[in-house]
RNA sequence: GUGGAUGUAGCUCAAAGGUAGAGCACCGGACUGUGGCUCCGGGUGUUGUGGGUUCGAAUCCCAUCUUCCACCCCA
């Protein structure tokens, strides 16, 4: 019989990696729990066309990564390939704007696409995102570019470079993309078949094309940020005049454009160097005001972000410290000692203490090998002896506590608890 | 989705057509109620999976899966 495994691209977390991404998420409630934002949870799944209405038909995550499937009833519906357009769904939804629309949100959850899978590049992967709606001033975006750069600085990443770009509105970016289409059309012969394909479909996809060929034809290209309308341009320089002003080191980059379609305005990404191979963003955002709108909503603009903790915990490094073994391990010997260690370590766990139990048994000698092997700090040794007399040795295994690895205690069984937090000093 | 690598014990790796091994880890014992150090004993395995060639396959061939790298794209 062939053991079933994990699907593809899809992979258990254990608990020493479960830890760091719990660590991850702590970092996040903190540094965004501060600034006002609560958590949202939304359902990992979908009707189908929630995304492709936000997302775009067009783009890859929807057109060719996106897991759709029929429910039973013939529904459409999708497993989430991000967080941006069910966090609005459900601002819509549930009318939370109505009294004001200025709303602050943070989610962590699991995210899906159909990609073909690579180290930082899962089909389940986990990302960790927040969305600030109702507020279409400069200082939004500088207010969660500025946290984004927070949670980095938590998790202790360095080597971490930020990147700000403005795509413009609907009033500048289709001026903007006609220019930079009809520029790429004449010089379309010296194009990659891709970017021929995406002169016509998507044109802002070809600045970031890696071709050296469409890089030099790119590099005579008009800038987006040059032709940025007055609003715009006022809007993109006061972000990055509040961000300098946070201490937010950044850089511009006029070619940073993203793979979904509702962007408008600031658009920026957080790059890791080191660990990341070529999947090296770690965060990413940007400001979508029409998204709201778009989804059946008001005129609610907003910016968001997310980033993947599997790359935040690949960036961060091979792990600092090991899980600490129990402040308590407790050792039964005979029957009646078994039948009344569950208790002792149950009554010890009410305390507070961190207590293990050897749930087999076996010789002392075997059950202090596998005490010591856990880490445990103390041991209390069970037999028939301490049963009758109420009195135990507690013996410290290591160097957790305030005596030498070896010493022995006696204490009174009804003072196990106390006796050991006292000797942990 | 395209191209290229990869897979042997829990981990890191040997074994280049002739009975699958080492180190670490793990389990047990010496010490029958006291861990670590030492010594002794134990290999814990469907060589990713399925076929094929061969007297004989971890090794050669085909297929498939996984992971990894690059591309595409993305967090």
């Amino acid at each position: 019989m062939e053991p079933l495994r994990a699907v593809k691209g899809m992979n258990d977390l254990l608990p020493a990696e479960a830890g760091r991404f719990q660590a991850v998420e702590a970092a996040m409630r903190r540094a965004f729990g501060l600034a006002g934002y609560g958590e949202v949870r939304t359902p990992v799944v979908e009707e189908a066309a929630l995304f492709s209405r936000s997302i775009g038909e067009e783009t890859d995550v929807v057109g060719k990564e996106m897991y759709v499937f029929p429910d039973r009833h013939g529904k459409s519906l999708a497993l989430r390939p991000e967080g941006t357009a069910g966090a609005v769904r459900a601002y819509v939804e549930h009318g939370v704007g109505g009294q004001d629309p200025l709303v602050r949100w943070w989610y962590a959850g699991p995210m899906f696409r159909h990609e073909r899978p690579q180290k930082g590049r899962y089909r389940q992967f986990h990302q960790l995102g927040a969305e600030l709606f109702g507020a279409a001033a400069p200082e939004a975006d500088a207010e969660l570019v500025g946290l984004v750069h927070e949670l980095l600085q938590r998790l202790g990443l360095r080597d971490v470079v930020l990147q700000l770009n403005s795509i413009g509105d609907d009033a500048c970016r289709p001026v903007y993309t006609r220019s930079l289409q009809e520029y790429l059309r004449a010089h379309a012969a010296e194009l990659c078949e891709d970017c021929r394909r995406r002169t016509e479909k998507n044109p802002l996809r070809t600045l970031d094309c890696k071709v050296p060929g469409c890089r030099a034809v790119l590099a005579g290209a008009p800038s987006v940020q040059a032709s940025l309308c007055e609003a715009c341009r006022g809007h993109f320089e006061a972000v990055c005049g509040h961000l300098s002003a946070l201490g937010v080191p950044f850089e511009t980059n006029d070619r940073l454009v993203r793979g979904l379609d509702y962007y408008t305005r600031t658009t920026f990404e957080f790059l890791a160097k080191g660990e990341l191979g070529s999947q090296n963003t770690v965060a990413a955002g940007g400001r979508y005001d029409k998204l709201v709108e778009q989804l059946g909503g008001g005129a609610v603009p907003a910016v968001g972000f997310a980033a993947g903790i599997e790359r935040l915990v690949l960036a961060l490094g091979p792990p600092a410290d090991a899980a600490p073994g129990p402040e308590l391990f407790v050792v039964p010997l005979g029957e009646p000692a078994k039948r009344a260690a569950l208790g002792i370590a149950q009554a010890a766990r009410r305390t507070g203490l961190a207590t293990e139990i050897d749930v087999r048994g076996g010789s002392v000698k075997s059950q202090l090998r596998r005490a010591d092997r856990a880490g445990a700090a103390f041991v209390v040794v069970l037999g028939d002896q301490e049963l009758a007399s109420g009195r135990v040795k507690l013996k410290q295994m290591g160097t957790r506590g305030k005596g030498r690895p070896g010493d022995e205690a006696e204490v009174a069984l009804s003072e196990l608890s106390s006796s050991v937090r006292a000797a942990l000093g």
